[in-house]
This record gives C-alpha cells, structure tokens and sequence, in this order.
RNA sequence: CGCGGGGUGGAGCAGUCUGGUAGCUCGCCGGGCUCAUAACCCGGAGGUCGUGGGUUCAAAUCCCACCCCCGCUACCA
C-alpha cells in the first residue's frame, strides 16, 4: 500500500473563509478520497497559519490577546471544511509546540549543514505593515504600497537573518526541469522556470523585536519570519523531527493557489535542499474563484458568499460545482444562476432524476428485490468506458474530467432506458428481459455511488445506503466496479438526492 | 514597460500544438415517451471562429501587423 501524503496550503489567520479557500479543500479532499478509493494510505493535512504583524494587528484591533484570536478563526476555518465533508487526518497549526519544535530543528539543521547559507545582514527600507516586507521601488507609488495605498510606510533599519536563497537556484531549476520535482499544470511551471531563470535574490528570514512569531534560534530577539516558519507546517505535521516522520515525509502531493508558488516552488524547496532534507513530490497550483467575472480578494469580503452557498444546495452541491464549473486548473467564475443551473440540469435533474426513476421501476416491478441476470448489457460496456475515462482524468488531477466521465455514464443511463421501455417489458411479460434491465440499471447506480463520491460523499453515501450497502464506498468497491454482484439485494427508493426548489425564486 | 491568459451561434466553453465539411452544455423551436424530482429521449433553427493582410488546392487552426478584455510583476487560495 503506497503512502500518500497531502498538504493543502494554510491559510492566514487574517478573515473568514471564503469561496477561494473552499475550492483548495474542497479539490485537495477529492484528490484524497479517490487515492483511498485506490488503496493508498493517505495522510491529509490541513491548517492555518497564525503569526506575522497583520494577525497580531487584527488581534489587536479586536481587542483579543492573539493566541485566543487564532484560536477562534481556526475554529471557525476548520469547522467551515468539516461542514464541507472534508476528510483531513490532521489540522496543523503554526503556534503549536510541534511547529515551533520543527521550525527550530529546521533551522538548526541547516545551519549545522550549511553555515554559510545563513548569515546576518542589515536591512534598510521602507516596510509595509499590510504587506509584512519591505518595498522595492518598484512597488512604491507615490510613496505608498501599491497594494497598500492607505496604509504609511515605515523607515525602518534592522539586522536581519538572511538565508541564501541564490545558492539553490541551479539546483531547483535542474529538478524542475527534470520532473524530480513536478509543478503543475504546466503553465504555472513555466512561470517558475522564466522566474528562476532570471535569479534569485538571498531573501530575509527574521525579524527583530516582532513578538508574535517563533524564536530564531540562536538569536532570541528575532522571531523567524512568517513566511519561512509557515513553510515548514509540511514538515512539522509528519513529527519531524522525531523519529518516524520518514514514513510521511516527503509531501506527495501540495495542493496550493497559482499565487504563492514562489514560495512553494522555489523557497521551500532551497529550504530543504539546505536542511539536506528531500523535496516534495509534487505541487499543484489551482487557479481563482472569480465572483461574476471580478478578483475575489480577503479585502473584498466575499467570505459573505461561502455560508450562503453552502446552504444554497447543500455542502455536495457547492463541492461538485466548485470543482465542475469553476474547476481545479485555471481560473473559474462563480454565480448564482449558474451554480442553480447546474444544480438543477445535472444534480435534481440528472443524477438524482435516474436514482429515482431507476429505483422507482425496481420497486414496482420486483418489489426492491434486484434480479440475477447474465449482465453485459450495452449500459455496463457504457459504465466500462466511462470507469476508463474517469480513472484517466483523476490520475492526471482532472478533476472537471472525472466528473465529466461520470455524467456521461448518467447520460447513457438515461438513453438506456428510453431504448428498452423496462414500462413496455411489464407490460408484454417479457419478464427476463425487464430482470436485465433492471439489474443494469441498479449496477449502472452503484458504479454512480462509488464514481462520485470524492466529488460529494453525503449524497455518494445516501445512494450507496439506498442501494442496500453496508458501510461505506471504500477500496473494495472500487474494486468491484468492473462486476458488481448485486443479484437479491434489496433497495428501495431513496427521499429525493437533489431536491428542488418548487417555485423559482426571484 | 515586461510576462502570461483570452476574444468561436443568445450565454458559458472545447477545438488551434499534428491546417481539410465548426463541436459541447444551457437556452429556443418541433416531435416522442410516461418509469421518474413537469423529469427523460429524438430531431431542428442559430456562428463571415476580434480586425486587416499573407502562405496554401484548402486556415478558427500556420506567418505578420493591429484592436479589445483580463491576470501577474515577490508574500492574496
């Protein structure tokens, strides 16, 4: 059994989630479910990153000491993806003693290893407080932060730990390049490369007198960075550096949006190769939720939105047309009519209309009872196809594609049943021929459990439940999709999947 | 300024790498069915593929120029 170890990116303890948070945890949990419907033993980890000036400012200006500010807004992140049936096995977070214990082991390591890679130097600039750096002139409007512009910036002077970022670049180009080290997709690895190829600059890793962050060892009066201490949460969350963390460590796969891959594709990495440590296997850069076509930014207060979706059609809903629509590629727009569209077409519609029809007809003409047939009926050559079709697209993280494979067997299902009338076949007794309908159309369901549910667990178990199943969709059935054995298994019609709304709200 | 993405029937997109009757979803029109969540199935109408040149027997697809929209440019998922 293969160790599959998945990281999402933490999130600043700055606001509440929003749609864009949503779409990382939402597709990271659909590349973890379906690894452990594949038999890997997956680890997935999510957090929150919880030091740095603005979370210490925000804190303040709630008038809460910060360590119960961080508390409530991970609460409130972790509560958000559990109701998003989120299935992580660990939520890290960056003021726990485990991270302080790995980000000074870090640090010591690489220090042990490579003295030279970090050395003291003075900083002299002007600092954006919303930003948490200083400003290259370049980013200086009129003297003020270009993405900051209400806020002053201040002069300030200090001797700071630098680490020598510019040693690493040949190195992390060269495993770049050679796939050693996949980013993904390819357009967000071109960026990474067209960025190394223009150099790196030694970058600043601590702060002097910041008190809310971790210690820099060595050197008390400075707090480690908050960049470079949230980084290393990945590693942190494996125990390192106890003993053991080899059996997770290294991170197989790094669920993050396009907008830090810096950090995770040339940093962190440089980071390891310092600390003489292995790199992750893989990261993957998601694109943006937009809102009707416009940026969704912290700023912006689109957090509004997410506990309205969630509700709007319930948390398998919002999962399903975040990852369908919006996508886990390139950037994606998020509205209502077409989040009611979808649900309505595909869900009420589509899916949860053949659980019903299909259901109803074993009801009535078998008494729930699904018959034995020889099977091999053109809807299973359908479902062979699509199984191809879906594993093909989850292996490569199309994740749009896999639910694409699964609605095209949604969609032969239905034309499966114009085709043989199974209504017609009641009537003229062809009793042996109604049985291997009907019995299609119960394997083409169960194969429809198991096909969706990475995608939206509750309704996935729902179906799995009214199928008359035990437990839940685990690697078994995966195993079994090519011959499900269903013959005398009782199933009954479940309450509708997908409801709809009766009248159509302004 | 630099880098990147995009401009295809009413809407949203695929197709462009490897030129050869323009495809999908939704919507619209017509027909069928009655098992089902007024759902499902079949058929049809609708596009000079941003603009102007060029290459070619043939261009949405290759080349050149231009117009428009959007993102990134160091810490936002």
């Amino acid at each position: 059994m293969a160790k599959f170890y998945i990281n999402t990116a933490i999130d600043y303890s700055n606001g509440d989630p929003h749609l864009g948070h949503a779409l990382e945890k939402v597709g990271a949990d659909c590349i973890a479910r379906y690894r452990r419907l594949r038999g890997d033993q997956v680890h997935y980890v999510m957090g929150m990153d919880e030091h740095g000036q603005k979370v210490l400012q925000s804190a303040e200006k709630a008038g809460t000491p910060p360590e119960t500010w961080v508390g409530q807004i991970s609460d409130r992140f972790e509560n958000t993806w559990r109701r998003l049936h989120c299935s992580h096995d660990d939520w890290i977070r960056t003021t726990q003693a485990r991270h302080t214990r790995s980000v000074t082991s870090l640090l010591q390591r690489i220090q042990q290893q490579h003295p030279e890679d970090i050395f003291l130097g003075v900083y002299e600039g002007l600092y954006c407080v919303g930003c948490e750096e200083f400003k290259a002139e370049s980013q200086i409007v009129e003297g003020r932060c270009i993405e900051h512009p209400n806020l002053a910036l201040v002069p300030t002077k200090e001797e700071n730990h630098y680490f020598r970022l510019s040693r690493y670049r040949d190195r992390v180009l060269e495993l770049i390049t050679s796939g050693e080290f996949r980013v993904d997709p390819v357009i967000r690895r071109n960026e990474v490369l067209r960025l190394l190829e223009s150099g790196l600059q030694d970058i600043s890793i601590s702060r002097l007198r910041f008190p809310w962050g971790i210690p820099f060892p060595g050197a008390p009066e400075h707090t480690v960075y908050v960049w470079f201490d949230a980084l290393i949460n990945y590693l942190s969350a494996t125990g390192f550096p106890q003993p053991g963390y080899e059996r997770l460590w290294p991170t197989d796969l790094n669920v993050i949006g396009k907008g830090i891959t810096r950090f995770h594709c040339v940093i962190w990495p440089a980071m390891l190769l310092a600390a003489g440590l292995p790199l992750p296997r893989r990261v993957w850069a998601h694109g943006y939720v937009q809102w009707e076509g416009a940026k969704v930014s912290k700023s912006a207060g689109v957090s509004v939105h997410l506990d309205e979706a969630i509700q709007r059609h319930g948390p398998d809903a919002l999962r399903y047309f975040l990852l369908r629509e919006v996508g886990f590629e390139g950037d994606g727009n998020f509205t209502w009519e077409r989040f009611d569209d979808r649900y309505t077409a595909e869900l009420a519609d589509g899916l949860g209309n053949l659980a019903s029809r299909s259901l109803a007809m074993l009801e009535k003409y078998r008494s729930g009872k699904v018959p034995a047939d020889a099977g091999g009926t053109p809807l299973d050559q359908a479902a062979e196809t699509a199984l191809a079709d879906y594993t093909r697209a989850m292996e490569a993280i199309d994740l749009r594609g896999g639910a694409d494979a699964a609605w095209a067997l949604i969609g032969a299902a239905n034309q499966y049943i114009v085709q043989v009338a199974p209504w017609s076949l009641a009537k003229q007794n062809k009793a042996e021929e109604l049985d291997r309908a009907l019995a299609a159309l119960v394997r083409c369901l169960y194969r429809l459990a198991v096909l969706i549910q990475p995608f939206m667990p509750g309704k996935s178990q729902e179906l799995w439940e009214s199928l008359g199943q035990e437990g839940e969709v685990d690697p078994a059935a995966w195993n079994s999709l090519s011959h499900p054995t269903l013959a005398s298994t009782e199933v009954r019609k479940p309450a509708n999947l997908f409801p709809k709304p009766q009248a159509t709200s302004p």
